[in-house]
This record gives structure tokens, sequence and C-alpha cells, in this order.
DNA sequence: ATCATCTAATATGGTTCTCGTATTAGACGA
DNA sequence: TCGTCTAATACGAGAACCATATTAGATGAT
């Protein structure tokens, strides 16, 4: 890659757009994430948790915890309460190995009210994408995917108190 | 706009992916924001207000409150530790008329510890950004701005419970 | 002017959440 | 067999959330 067409005031500007774009995104995004906890009772950190495991599968609590940032003992209270409500299931697995294990897993027929509730955002999203063309679209996807792939990296990096591109 | 181009399987498929990919990044920047936040002893919804603050300038504290979707009463315990913090300042305008009216104002000089933590993250988004061209840029943040005006409707629809779509 | 009513911001207190520490159960190497 | 490690959870002190009450001030009707 490396298309670099410009490297002007212009382009320096439109990058500047395309940041600030992504930051407003951010946080309206939050605030919508919240809104959509509320309806179903599920704390900021509760909702976080349910879509990493929506998303990245089965997990161990300790798994999760350290992915999303938390202490062993809130996570167990974080479970303790999507099990209440019936968002989660809690397995002990016997073939795993180790019977201390504990993998935590999503029920698909409670998590169908989270679609229910985002059903307006994704009608938006499918008007919006309607206004682009498929490489428009591929375009997007893969800033999309990239700049997720950064957050990641920044996550861990501010998790690990490594600053960011140390090596190793 | 509406150029549509194709409309079969393929297509379905790309806006699959962009809407998973807009799913990742929704989480993965939900966990970093909440890696930022901790550095600097900030809850999740301290640091939601802080942004929307920066973003949208000196505001009262129930404006805020109904932006963020939280009760007033919450709203006082967030501007203290904010206020606490040195993140923000409660000022009473004699000029604004209403003498019971106060405004939330960020500090400029705290607020440059969350650029700083962010750098990491700033960075990686200029190497992405660096590999596209100006056309896909403007592509980039248009699909973005989109996105969050998206957002920002989907929350208040469910925030006064009015159904998606449902007009006036 | 006076009073009822409205809103802004905050105080209060009961319930809930967070997380450091301790505990229990089990894995694993020496 | 023992010491050490990890997984998960229990416990409790401190903090947060928010329904409600309170104080101060705006606004409108009479």
């Amino acid at each position: 890659m490396r298309s670099v067409e410009s490297s002007g005031r212009a382009r320096r500007r439109l990058v500047t757009l395309v940041k600030e774009a992504l930051r407003d995104l951010n946080i309206q995004l939050s605030l919508l994430n919240r809104q959509v906890g509320a309806r179903v009772e599920l704390r900021d950190v509760d909702f976080d948790c349910l879509e990493v495991l929506n998303r990245h599968g089965p997990l161990s609590p300790t798994a999760l915890a350290r992915r999303a940032g938390l202490h062993p003992a809130t996570m167990t209270g974080v479970l303790d309460r999507l099990q209440r409500g019936g968002w989660v299931a809690r397995e002990r697995s016997p073939e795993s190995g180790d019977r201390r294990a504990v993998t935590v897993r999503v029920l698909r027929e409670r998590n169908a009210e989270l679609f229910r509730l985002l059903s307006g955002m994704n009608t938006a999203m499918d008007g919006i994408c309607a206004d682009y063309t498929d490489e428009q679209l591929a375009v997007v996807a893969d800033f999309l995917n990239r700049t997720a792939q950064a957050g990641t990296q920044a996550t861990t990096d501010l998790a690990t108190g490594r600053s960011p591109g140390t090596p190793g």
C-alpha cells in the first residue's frame, strides 16, 4: 500500500477530520451502549463483557477478566449478574482436563433481545451502507478492522504498562 | 447518492462485514476507554462525561446528564470527582441571567494528560490513514460521521422510549 | 406584590458495586 | 508427599448509583 497521494496541509486536515469523526463515533457508541444496557438492567461493564463473549466465543472468567481489564473478583460479580439475568451460563466441562476450569457461554435466546434493541441502529446502518459502492464499503471495512486492531494494541500496551512501540 | 452497484449475495456479505467490523471497533474502543480511564482514576461514566464536555463545549449539569443518559443526582457525584481531580471547573456565570445555573468547563491543562495516554492510538491512526488516498479518507470520514449521527438518533430513540422511525 | 408552580443543583441514605485479600480446590514439578 | 502455582470464588471496607428530599431561584397568574 502506502499510496500517499498528497501530504500537504489539506491532507493533514483530512486525517484530522477522520480522527475527530472517530472520536465522536467512539463517545456516541459508548452512550448508545449505556442506553441499551440500561434497558436490560446491565451495568456498563456487564454489557462490555457480554459483547466480548459474543465475539470471542466461550472464555474462562480469568481470560475474560484479563481481556476486559477487570479484577478477577470483579468478574465473579459480573458473571453472577449475567447469569442471574439469563445472559450466560457457567459450565464446568469435564473434558477440559482441569477440573477447576469454568467456561462462560452466552445463551443465544436471551441475547436476541440485545439484537432487537439495536434493530434501529442496524437498519440505519443498512441505509448508510446503501449509499456507497462495493469498493467504498471494502475500504470502510478495512479501515474499521485496522482501527479496531490498533485499539487492541493500544489497550494491551496500556494494560501492560509498556510504552507504545516497544518491541518484545 | 444511492449509488447501488450490486445488490446480490456478495453485496449483503460486504454490508455484514462492515457492520461486524463496526461492532468489533465499538467494543474495542470501550475497552480502551476503560483502560485509559483506569490510568487516571476515572470511572467509565466519568470518562464519557468528560469526552462529551470536550466535544460539546461547556454545559450545565442537567444538560450533560440528559445527553449522557444519567440521573441528575448521579451527575453531581460525577462532577464532584471530575472537579476533585482537576478535570473540570464548575462556574457560576453572573451574566447568564439565571443565578441557579452552573456551567461545567473542562480544564485544558489536565486534559492534555488524556491526549498523552492516547498518543499510541493516535500515531497508530496516522499510520493507518497514510495507507489511503485522499478520496478514500473522505469516504471514511463521511461514513464515520453518518454512523455517529445514526448512533445519536438510536440513543435518543431508546432514551425517549420512541420506537425507531416513529414520526414526531 | 403574593403565591403556586416550575426548574437547577445538590444533600441524604439505602442498595448495589468494586476490588484487595483470603479461601478452597485442584494442577504440577521436585 | 510436599511446596508452589493457578482458577474461581467468598468476604468486607469503601465507594458509587440513584430515588427522594431540600434549597434557591425563575416564572406566571391573579
